[in-house]
DNA sequence: GATGAATGAGTATTCATTCAT
DNA sequence: GATGAATGAATACTCATTCAT
């Protein structure tokens, strides 16, 4: 079927420049820029762009899905690294050195997002993916005994977002800070305990305004 | 002139209740809350909003303005408090405790508002205001030496952005994030050496993209 | 006042403007003239329009409504003629002659706006206005007594509709159709009885589309 | 060569599948149907809707003479009824047996349509099967004399208007005001005059808005 | 000084039509 | 001949800002 190979292979180039199209504005100027831009970087039409994602919404939740996913697939890679505390810290490393944590992402995870179920699914995947590694460089005595991923998640999208309010592409200051992140988790800082528990899933959406709470399914 | 000083009154009360009503909707809604609501809010018309403030940016940068001064103050009060590390901690807890820091306030920061010479200027105060706190912190023995300020203030921001996120009224997961930075600086974390150097306001300015670094005047 | 009353004055000035200039371009081209030529024509800005009816429709609904509402009073106008068959058919004429009737008013109606609750109050006053009419003509024996005044609606709405597809600015066209509806209604004409009975408002409900239904109240 | 005969086959099977889809879809939502849900329905791409018929309005067009055909039709087969009344007061009521003078056509023929040289050509026809079938009534007595064809018919879509306006699928209301049009028509009702005269097509063309007039050839 | 009506550039989204496969 | 992906003009509506009163 080479017709319908041809044409899907077009329709698949198109959708991912504008993917890539969208990510690249998205990181150089957030959530406002407008579909019309994002278009014309791609080199397709508007009507397009919408072909292909439906709502503008559709296609930021499309980045953040497969930079969620990329992630998650980095932590599987890393489950059977010898050092389990290296591993750890080289996905957090890993992250950096990709620049896939863009701006725009995190200012989209929190607002109206969680909202999307494909999202929340993600968002599971990747916590159960550094929960893996986490667990292991614990029992390997690298990291301190009383956190859970979900405490480094935080810590590392305040990172990431501090840093990247200002540029995303100065990798000194978020290096530094991962450093400060790597101490914060060492087990010698344990002496001192935390106050609460890790956060959970649930109650980050708990957090959330009311109308972006996800719903069960709407007809 | 009673009159002209009736007046002056009525203005300030008016510039007060702008400032308080942007204030409360930011927070609760972030920067997409209009013009109009804003002055609804603070009673009074749409025109008397521009009267005080010439565009919504300088309503907002007001806003961050006033907060980092009340920071900067709070600073002032604890150099001179009898435990420097206390007083460093302290810091950052009463800042939190004030739900100062609201989301809309740092996702300002960083985005167009450092070509604002007044935000300059205040973020500069900040700096040096917990620069004191640290260094004294430091002599004391309470934190790590081989950071700065700009470290501490960073990794804060992080907190701060990562958390209200998802919601700037649950201080649970704030407070454990603080406990974490806490162990990050603490001076049994510094046996693992930071790569780089301590960012300075320089260091965050040059990243910003060119049209929103500081410029002498804008026409 | 007269600060306030001018500022009103201007602003009814602009409210009459948009409903005239709406109401011919309706007449000229249908329901599908843009908000943008309504505005020009009116020789306001479009956010002036949308600042008066905010929705396309809401001004549509206004234009609606004022036909209606004319047309109802000038029933009241007539209810002491003394000839009751001379009132009837003076204000079927009357409606001619105004041009008051216009194509995209029944376009309007019957498609979404009968889901207007406002818009269903005028028809519901027009229809009683029609019935007192009717009803003094059929105790007049000047009009047949075995219809109702929804049945003569009906037919003036179809004249209206069928000659104003073409033009509205036809009344040759339309007079005569008026006499024929004067002979259908005719006591002579009664010698044969009509299938069914007179329409009411709910029959003509109950036969919209589920969603364009009337609902009682959304918060 | 069967090959070109399957080949025109399928064609014209694609043919009708778009008329029915799109006369089906026309009825039930009206001239806002999407092209793309009439090809859809039709089980066809939508490039070969455009093959068929260049425009959508082309398509409306070829469903609007269609019909015509078919009314013109259906006054053949009652020329020589026995009942001359009977016959043209039956040829009323087919119409609305039918079901086949769908709300959108009647809202088509009269916007742009009559510019169209085929629809002109299948109003004349229809105007001459009417006139044909009313000649002969008017003959036997059964029909005022001082009446013509585009007399009954614009009658006629007034109350198809009227009624579809609201609902095509409610024959009560419409069988209602056909009882008050065969009044209407009765020779009784003749003992007051008609004021003008019987329009002609000329008289309905020369109504629409210059841009809407029969051109020769539109480039 | 204060008001809020007016403005119009900007937004996401739709849809008839074209054209590469 | 058929397909459906691509196109981009057009649409209703928003909102920071200006200005007449």
């Amino acid at each position: 079927m080479p017709g319908e190979r041809a044409l899907r292979a077009d329709a698949e180039r198109n959708r991912r420049r504008l993917l890539d199209a969208a990510a690249a504005l998205l990181r150089e100027r957030g959530l406002d820029v407008g579909v019309a831009e994002i278009a014309e970087r791609a080199g397709v039409g508007r009507g397009t762009l919408f072909r292909n994602f439906p709502t503008k919404q559709d296609l930021v939740a499309a980045i953040v899905i497969e930079r969620m996913q990329e992630a998650t697939d980095y932590t599987r890679t890393l489950l059977d690294a010898p050092d389990a505390g290296e591993a750890l810290f080289g996905f957090l490393e890993e992250l950096v050195g990709r620049q896939q944590l863009d701006r725009c992402l995190f200012d989209a995870v929190g607002e109206t997002f969680l909202a999307n179920e494909e999202i929340r699914a993600a968002h599971a995947e990747i916590v159960a993916g550094v929960d893996g590694l986490l667990t292991r460089a614990q029992e390997a005595g690298a990291v301190r005994a009383d956190i859970g991923a979900m405490d480094v998640l935080l810590l590392l999208k305040g990172v990431f977002e501090a840093a990247s309010a200002f540029a995303s592409s100065e990798p000194a200051i978020v290096t530094r800070q991962l450093d400060l992140i790597r101490a914060a988790i060492s087990p010698h800082a344990a002496d001192r305990p935390l106050r609460g528990r890790t956060p959970t899933l649930d109650d980050i959406e708990r957090t959330l305004p009311h109308d972006e709470r996800p719903v069960a399914e709407v007809g």
